[in-house]
DNA sequence: TCACAAATGAAAATGATTATCATTTCCATC
DNA sequence: GATGGAAATGATAATCATTTTCATTTGTGA
């Protein structure tokens, strides 16, 4: 069993607390910080068995970790230019909450994102 | 441009309406059919484009295929058991528009999955 | 210092998906 | 029936995230 190495923590965090593997990763190498791949990885799946942040996917199927508990946000993407803007999801949470009780759902999560074509473009 | 083949889409009816285009391409041969693994992504990927299946992902964020009737719909999803309900989404599509509108998006679409255990697991 | 467990990371392996590209099948027209 | 071009097909190679392997390094208690 490994331990998650700090720096992976307080990378995701600075990152928005919303990232891939690989971004982390990227991120760390940027800020000249000298930890390998696989340690990324190690680090972030250790920090999903103890519940510190969540898995979920993109739309490719790469796995994004998020931090749990943190006011959480939704994207508003950019389909030409990936430009991408947080905003408040407000509605959503309660829609996510109020279906997941008419179904008997519980431990419920969600993701919801916008895409489209910015004014820019 | 290319169209679905058939034959992927008696396929995937057969197998439940619900898989992997690994296991859609496995079930083929496993029958009989000439075909190649190319040919099934190409046919699951047009399906998608004309809407008469949905992409979803499992854990492993492994693409799975999933007839759907054709109204939009988002999903309940059980994180243990895969169990999935077809739900409304009726307040996310008011909220996509709004929050695109506000910030000068046009040619807007959104995706929303919520997860959870279900009440069997 | 020594020994040993845990952590690390480079490199190779894995597995799904996508891109390439030569070949085959369709179909309309002659 | 022959012909020519467009669409479909599929074997193969490439891509990319993720996992595994394994040798090396680091930390720590005796």
């Amino acid at each position: 069993m490994s331990r998650s190495n700090p720096r992976v923590l307080s990378t995701l965090e600075r990152a928005g607390g919303f990232a891939s593997a690989q971004e982390v990763y990227k991120l760390m190498q940027r800020e000249g910080e000298k930890i390998g791949l696989t340690t990324v990885y190690r680090s972030l799946q250790s920090l999903v068995n103890d519940k510190i942040v969540d898995l979920l996917r993109r739309e490719d199927g790469e796995a994004i970790y998020r931090l749990c508990g943190e006011h959480h946000h939704h994207h508003l993407v950019c389909k030409n230019c990936g430009d991408t803007v947080e905003i408040e999801g407000g509605a959503i949470e309660k829609w996510a909450k109020s279906m997941a009780e008419d179904h008997g759902f519980r431990d419920v999560g969600h993701t919801a994102e916008i895409f489209g074509i910015c004014s820019k473009c």
